[in-house]
DNA sequence: ATGCCACCTTCAAGGTGA
């Protein structure tokens, strides 16, 4: 099966971008990332024509974050435990029954965190923490587990065009690399290090400066999978071609293809 | 140091993103 992960910048103007991908690509899931609607502002009917059962956590104007899958959804788990008065929709989990096994999977929007001196930053790294935590419970179920998304974190020198112009920056700051290198600590393989590896290759590209013609992104949309996963991994794609359609996100789906 | 673009919203200019 295929999954994908992709921030949308918005699901209501790029309908037409998602649903032209999707026919062509036909992943069997997808986790979106900021839907930038409420849940029943929701484009179902659209996916739905497509073959696919949606999961939806939506809010106002943004961030929201959704999965559809071909298989069907079951325990739909909308936002992140351990976040008392956490009203941003950043975290929707549910279990897809796939042809061979029941697979828990995440669509994850981690918060930007800049400006760093503002309480953004602690708020993201807090969040990091509490994924950490509810990941870890989740691997004690020893099955296959993916946790997809918009991690908002430059975890190597290689994932951007130039180091210096992101030094100090919420996404590449050592407290943020620490705590993404904790996840990995708790027994989550990286499905890009796992099957490609190369450095420079982005997954979002602004749309300011002229970043896309210069190639100047960054590598921030990632796929962690649990042993039971990472065992029936394939292969990883970027799908960077999606970057120069007409009215393009600024993301592009990153796509990781299991035998299961 | 700021805006550069593009999204959102009681329609207009400000908040947000990365």
């Amino acid at each position: 099966m295929k999954i994908a992960t992709w921030n949308v910048n918005s699901v209501r103007t790029r309908i037409a971008a998602i649903t032209a991908w999707l026919a062509e690509a036909k992943p069997d899931v997808v986790c979106l990332q900021e839907i930038k609607c409420q849940s029943d502002q929701f484009p179902y009917l659209e996916f739905e024509d497509l073959g696919y059962n949606c999961a939806v956590l939506g809010q106002k104007s943004y961030n929201g974050v959704a999965i559809l899958s071909k298989y069907a959804i079951e325990e739909t788990l909308p936002g992140l435990p351990g976040g008392e008065g956490d009203e941003q929709a950043r975290y929707i989990e549910c279990v897809i029954t796939a042809a061979k096994a029941p697979i828990r999977v995440a669509s994850i929007y981690l918060p930007n965190g800049n400006p760093k001196e503002t309480q953004k930053f602690p708020y993201k790294l807090r969040w990091m923490e509490r994924l950490r935590d509810h990941a870890k419970s989740l691997l004690a179920f020893e099955e296959p587990l993916i946790l997809a998304g918009d991690y908002n974190v430059i975890a190597k020198d290689g994932h951007c065009w130039d180091p210096a112009v992101w030094r100090g920056d919420a996404l590449m700051a050592d407290e943020t690399r620490a705590r993404f290198a904790a996840l990995h600590w708790l027994g989550l393989a990286n499905a890009w290090e796992v099957k490609d590896g190369r450095d420079h290759q982005y997954t979002f590209w602004d749309y300011q400066r002229g970043a896309w013609a210069k190639d100047h992104g960054i590598h921030i949309d990632h796929i962690l999978l649990s042993a039971q996963a990472a065992d029936h991994l394939q292969g990883i794609e970027i799908a960077k071609k999606v970057r120069g359609v007409e009215k393009p996100s600024d993301h592009v789906p990153v796509i990781a293809e299991l035998d299961l």
